[in-house]
DNA sequence: GAGTTTGAAACT
DNA sequence: CAGTTTCAAACTC
């Protein structure tokens, strides 16, 4: 039974407030005082989220139980992605919006500062603005990833920024031999298979080659950080613990921390 | 566009 | 695991 006829067959005067509170007359009470609460708790939580008149009172129930937390949420999306990236090695989800806005990615503020510091040069700047890192946090239209330029490898190696990504070449690589190309599907099995048997042989982590979202810390030493090299960098991610860089400048700063430990 | 620099990937 | 080499991208001129 929904809302609706809930409040219908038990004939019940609506109010605004709680619209089933009074009971018309000719009516029996047929509602446990325990339902009536949870139509109220759940008429409270959702009045302003969305309409409640078409939902079946136990569902609703079930919704407020599992209602799930924003960072349930977030991750929900994530693994959805994530899905269909394995599903669909030539990340056709590039070209879907709907998904694309599904996930927002959160660059932090003073992010933005070190890159704007990095940047000053006009010239590092138009170059910036042109690059694209072939990583999951960077544009992500099929027709905004650059092409490869694999000279040695076949592109069936991570040098490939295709082969990373898991998605052919096209014609717009400028690759040599390539085996990238969607006609040697038994060498690029190969290949991946090779590279997962080197992970598990590594087996640090549950490290995954192919997901270019993971990030596993840098070792830069000559360009603190703030360039293209750097595989924190180029994905708006701030370095940690698990860099083993030098003279990093794209630490959180310690400045912000400090204050907000003197607010706690 | 050619040459250099860089750091990840691969190798020993 | 550490050191070295190879590689392709980022960068400079």
């Amino acid at each position: 039974m929904n809302y609706q006829s809930y409040n219908n067959s038990a004939g019940y005067i609506s109010s605004p407030e709680f619209p089933w509170s009074q009971k018309k007359e000719g009516f029996e009470d047929e509602f446990e005082p325990q339902d009536k609460q949870i139509l109220r708790d759940t008429y409270s939580k959702f009045q302003s989220k969305f309409s409640i008149e078409d939902q079946p009172i136990i569902q609703i129930q079930e919704q407020l139980n599992s209602s799930p937390s924003l960072n349930q949420i977030q991750d929900e999306k994530q693994q959805q992605m994530m899905q269909i990236e394995i599903l669909s090695p030539s990340k056709l989800l590039r070209t879907d919006n709907q998904l694309k806005s599904a996930l927002s990615i959160d660059i932090q503020p003073e992010q933005i500062s070190i890159q704007e510091e990095s940047i000053v040069n006009s010239r590092t700047r138009r170059k910036a603005s042109k690059a694209n890192y072939n990583v999951d946090d960077s544009p992500t239209l099929d027709s905004d990833i650059k092409p490869c330029h694999c000279a040695k490898t076949n592109c069936l190696q991570l040098y490939c920024s295709c082969f990373h990504n898991r998605r052919q070449c096209t014609q717009e690589c400028k690759c040599s031999d390539c085996y990238n190309d969607g006609q040697h599907t038994d060498e690029v099995l190969k290949a991946v298979e090779q590279i997962k048997i080197k992970e598990q042989r590594a087996s640090h982590h549950d490290l995954d080659s192919f997901d270019t979202r993971q990030v596993w810390g840098c070792k830069c030493k000559k360009t603190k950080c703030i360039k293209g090299y750097c595989e924190c960098f180029i994905r708006n991610k701030k370095c940690s613990s698990h860099c083993q860089c030098s003279d990093c400048q794209n630490k959180k700063q310690k400045t912000q921390l400090n204050k907000k430990i003197k607010k706690i």
